[in-house]
DNA sequence: ACTATTTCCTGGATGC
DNA sequence: TGCATCCAGGAAATAG
């Protein structure tokens, strides 16, 4: 389930594979994805685009698309993005393709293809002989002769595109919010710190393993009512938050079902997991079982002798 | 303004 | 072996 790490991981991998490649042609499934914009706007704005970046905000995948104005001739160029082997961050990667819009004289039209892969969904860059896998809801063919094919067994995920290019996601930056920030998102509610971490339009990223992981680390129960917390817990689970999530994008993310990066290699940030999936097994720190309850739904790992 | 619950969807695991 | 049932979970929709 990709969650931000994953997602970062996957955005990065695309980024060094696709970036500087123009999509030819768009392909849409009869029965596509949940789309949040209308199909033929989705071929419109896809069609004939430069893949001027892909980075991640929340846990949705941005591909940055640049076009050459009107009348203006497009121009396909091998990608550049091969050469600098070093992860870029996302600020970076967004100034490259407004950089990429303007120059080449005139002002180049700018868009956005959003992409948020729900619990299965996958970005794939193939071959365009590489058989299309069950469940492909969208290809689009690229001018390098590639394929980057989406597909979602379960469907869960969401196409949409940004003509304005403004997209934003609700809530704020996990990795970047400043402690204060960060407690102030959770100031008097009464739902369970775990459900308030996993709201979206306050933290926009985290999700059901790091929810736990953060809340294992910080030593604090998932079903604490937000609004229990001290100012010192609140410290400590901003950092843990932090923390997992930095510690996850560098092992590549979880891998705990058919997860992937978009070069086809797992992460293994599973390895490191301390409660998440663990129900049963010891604690690794006081050996008493990890507990598993389920908190609005969701099911919510947790140590009862290190959490409080 | 919040919070809690339900719904979507399919593959894999489980049970009889 | 085969069939039914349950479960996973992000986020939107709905209900309270």
């Amino acid at each position: 389930m990709p969650e931000l790490p994953e997602v970062e991981t996957i955005a990065n991998g695309l980024h060094q594979r696709v970036q500087g490649d123009v999509i030819e042609s768009v392909w849409l499934g009869e029965k596509p994805e949940p789309l949040q914009s209308p199909a033929a706007e989705i071929v419109r704005v896809l069609t004939g685009a430069r893949i001027a970046a892909v980075h991640r905000t929340g846990k949705h995948i941005v591909v940055e698309l640049t076009r050459a104005e009107r009348g203006a001739q497009s121009m396909p160029v091998k990608s550049k993005a091969v050469k600098s082997k070093a992860v870029k961050s996302n600020a970076t990667k967004r100034k490259e393709a407004k950089t990429a819009a303007e120059s080449n004289g005139t002002a180049a039209e700018r868009a956005q293809w959003i992409v948020h892969l729900g619990m299965t969904g996958r970005m794939l860059v193939v071959e365009a002989a590489e058989e299309v896998a069950k469940h492909t809801h969208l290809i689009a063919k690229l001018v390098s002769g590639r394929e980057l094919r989406f597909v979602d067994p379960r469907r869960f995920g969401r196409l949409a595109v940004k003509p304005a290019a403004d997209f934003a996601a609700p809530g704020v930056e996990p990795l970047t919010v400043s402690a204060a920030g960060f407690a102030e998102l959770f100031k008097g509610r009464k739902t369970p710190i775990k459900s308030a971490l996993l709201n979206q339009s306050l933290l926009a990223g985290v999700g059901n393993i790091y929810a736990d992981e953060a809340l294992s680390r910080a030593g604090i129960r998932p079903m604490r009512r937000a609004t229990s917390l001290t100012g010192v817990e609140m410290c400590k689970l901003h950092r843990a938050v932090q923390k997992v999530l930095a510690e996850a994008i560098k092992l590549g993310g979880s891998s705990i079902n058919d997860y992937v990066t978009a070069n086809g290699e797992p992460g293994f940030f599973q390895l490191k997991h301390r409660v998440y999936g663990r129900e049963g097994e010891p604690c690794r720190k006081c050996k008493l079982p990890i507990e598993r309850i389920v908190i609005a739904g969701r099911s919510a790992h947790y140590c009862a002798k290190c959490q409080k």
